[in-house]
RNA sequence: GUCAGUGUAGCUCAGCUGGUUAGAGCACAGCAUUCAUAACGCUGAGGUCGAGAGUUCAAGUCUCUCCACUGACACCA
């Protein structure tokens, strides 16, 4: 089966921050997951390179367009090889591929009859680039999110009939499962049902765009642009690329995954500029919440943006990862607060997990040979096996349904078991008296097993630490599949143990290491 | 402003159609302790369930009012 998951394009406006990091992290889990329940996996990602703030800020820096927007995409590609993003495609909107298949697009688009030259006047912000809803008799209105006066603009746009396809959304975006979460659901289905308006796909007075062929004083406005980067990243052949069902294999996506703030140009507009393509609408959406900082929004003028190098640079790979995914409702806005990232992590990873891994080792390597117990005849029977197969069932669940934190608790849960069984069974005790030595080897085989299942639970979360977790047991990580992997009793005392080091070390809390 | 959602221990949250002394994890304190990463385990302290009023034998759970926060109300990359 194939399986085609999706980040947003991001804007180059400015280098990646800490909601980027966020989606594309969540992104990542997931085409892991998929990857190993042993679909063919799409994991698209990339950045959206125009506009006019674009222009403004590379201006600004007295750098020609291209040149800033190289300099920003460097900077998301360095970050996503550092967060071991692992993305197939990246797609630039700059690319000469993306400006030929808008060109293919927007043909279809005007076959359909969908496109027509209208105008646009009203109170224009600069600063957000659009036109304000407000009075147009309103003489001196103010926006109010810069707080500076609105432009009277009146222009020559292009219009897409979003319009004619009322019907065809309305029945689209009941469909069970279309639009995650269920809240935001139902505020498309409410701001749908007042009715669908057509929308603007051209600027007049932009340069720094895609040209609209047939109107050369035109460009395309973001969502004739950005959101066909979806469709140029899944083309099979990207060198020389050609709009047809041939060229589509990996199309429809199966999930859009973005910020709630653009949910719906990718419910509402994008699907209907597919079904006038002739195209079929992505099979799912989902929209997640927002981070604030210790309660507050993030934002220059606070002086509290949280940098995700910085971070990263801190906590590393698995602590960033593990507490995103793990202590933040995914759907839900969220709070990023340092206490708890160090407390997560330190208990999680290092404590539970960790330690459980550690301990277990020791004892193993102690008293069996300096290997793993051989005990075939009691594997199959252990109070752990009937819980590790109750854990990777609710796990799965959750999963599916992008519920990472449930997920990532019956991790633990397992886990915990573990140290809980160990602590009464107490092979340390037991071991004194040799008689009991093949109690404690069925013990120690039923927790170094747990051990095992927990670090492929982990892969799509925490990828490098699940390797080595894996790496101590003895282990080729790049065997791993769901169906082959998660039976229980398949760990191979011949195959020895790795002399066991901490596998995550402890972060040490420091409040005010991210404020400049 | 209109509509919707949220508000439960220091933190993140469970609490279905109202029913015994309100739960979990983390953090904290004490005990115990090496197989182990000052880890694991056990025990404990912690809440007038946003505020007020009402319905009821009984309300965190229903109704009303108020407060705070969040989101939607069309072109916010």
């Amino acid at each position: 089966m194939k399986y085609t998951i999706t980040t947003p394009l991001y804007y180059v406006n400015d280098k990646p921050h800490l909601g980027s990091s966020y989606t594309t992290i969540a992104c990542d889990a997931i085409a892991r997951f998929q990857r190993l329940k042993g679909n063919t996996v799409l994991f698209l990602t990339g950045v959206d390179e125009h506009g006019q703030k674009i222009e403004r800020t590379a201006a600004s820096k007295k750098l020609q367009p291209q040149l800033h927007c190289d300099e920003i995409t460097r900077k998301y590609k360095y970050l996503w090889d550092k967060l071991n993003i692992s993305y197939d495609r990246f797609v630039r909107t700059t690319s000469k591929e993306h400006t030929s298949l808008v060109h293919q697009f927007y043909s279809k688009v005007l076959k359909s009859d969908d496109i027509y030259m209208g105008r646009q006047s009203g109170w224009y912000c600069v600063g957000c680039e659009e036109y304000k809803d407000v009075d147009k008799n309103d003489k001196a209105p103010i926006c109010s999110i810069h707080k500076k006066e609105l432009e009277w603009r009146d222009e020559e746009n292009l219009f897409f009939k979003l319009s004619k396809y009322q019907d065809q959304i309305e029945k689209l975006i009941q469909i069970d499962g279309f639009i995650s979460p269920k809240s935001r659901k139902n505020e498309i289905i409410n701001f749908v049902s007042k009715g669908l308006r057509d929308f603007s796909i051209s600027r007049v007075n932009l340069r720094w765009g895609i040209d609209v062929p047939g109107n050369e004083d035109h460009t395309f406005y973001v969502w004739f642009d950005a959101l066909l980067g979806y469709l140029s990243g899944s083309l099979s052949y990207q060198d020389s690329p050609e709009l047809t069902n041939n060229s589509l294999t990996n199309w429809p996506a199966n999930l859009h995954v973005i910020g709630k703030d653009i949910l719906r140009f990718h419910a509402v507009y994008w699907p209907a500029m597919l079904l006038s393509a002739g195209m079929k609408p992505p099979i799912s959406v989902f929209g997640h919440g927002f981070l604030t900082r210790e309660g507050q929004k993030m934002g220059k003028s606070l002086g509290n943006v949280l940098d995700p190098i910085q971070l990263l640079e801190y906590g590393g790979i698995d602590a960033m990862r593990w507490y995103l995914l793990r202590d933040i409702e995914f759907g839900d806005d969220g709070d990023f607060q340092m206490r708890r990232f160090v407390d997560i992590v330190n208990s999680d990873l290092s404590n539970t997990i960790g330690n459980l891994l550690n301990r277990t080792i020791t004892m193993s390597k102690k008293w069996f040979n300096n290997s793993i117990p051989i005990d075939n005849s009691s594997v199959v029977e252990s109070p752990l096996k009937d819980l590790s197969e109750l854990k990777i069932n609710e796990y799965m669940e959750s999963f599916m349904k992008n519920n990472f934190k449930n997920s990532a608790n019956s991790i633990i849960d397992l886990a915990n078991s573990a140290n809980h069984y160990l602590n009464e069974q107490a092979p340390w005790k037991l071991i004194k008296d040799v008689s009991n030595k093949d109690i404690v080897a069925r013990d120690i085989y039923s927790v170094l097993e747990s051990c095992r299942i927990i670090a492929i639970l982990l892969n799509p979360f925490v990828p490098n630490l699940s390797i080595r977790i894996l790496n101590q047991l003895n282990i080729d990580s790049t065997l791993i599949t769901f169906e082959k992997s998660l039976n229980w009793g398949l760990l191979n005392p011949s195959n020895g143990l790795n002399n066991p080091t901490p596998v995550m070390n402890k972060l040490e809390f420091n409040e005010d290491l991210f404020y400049e």
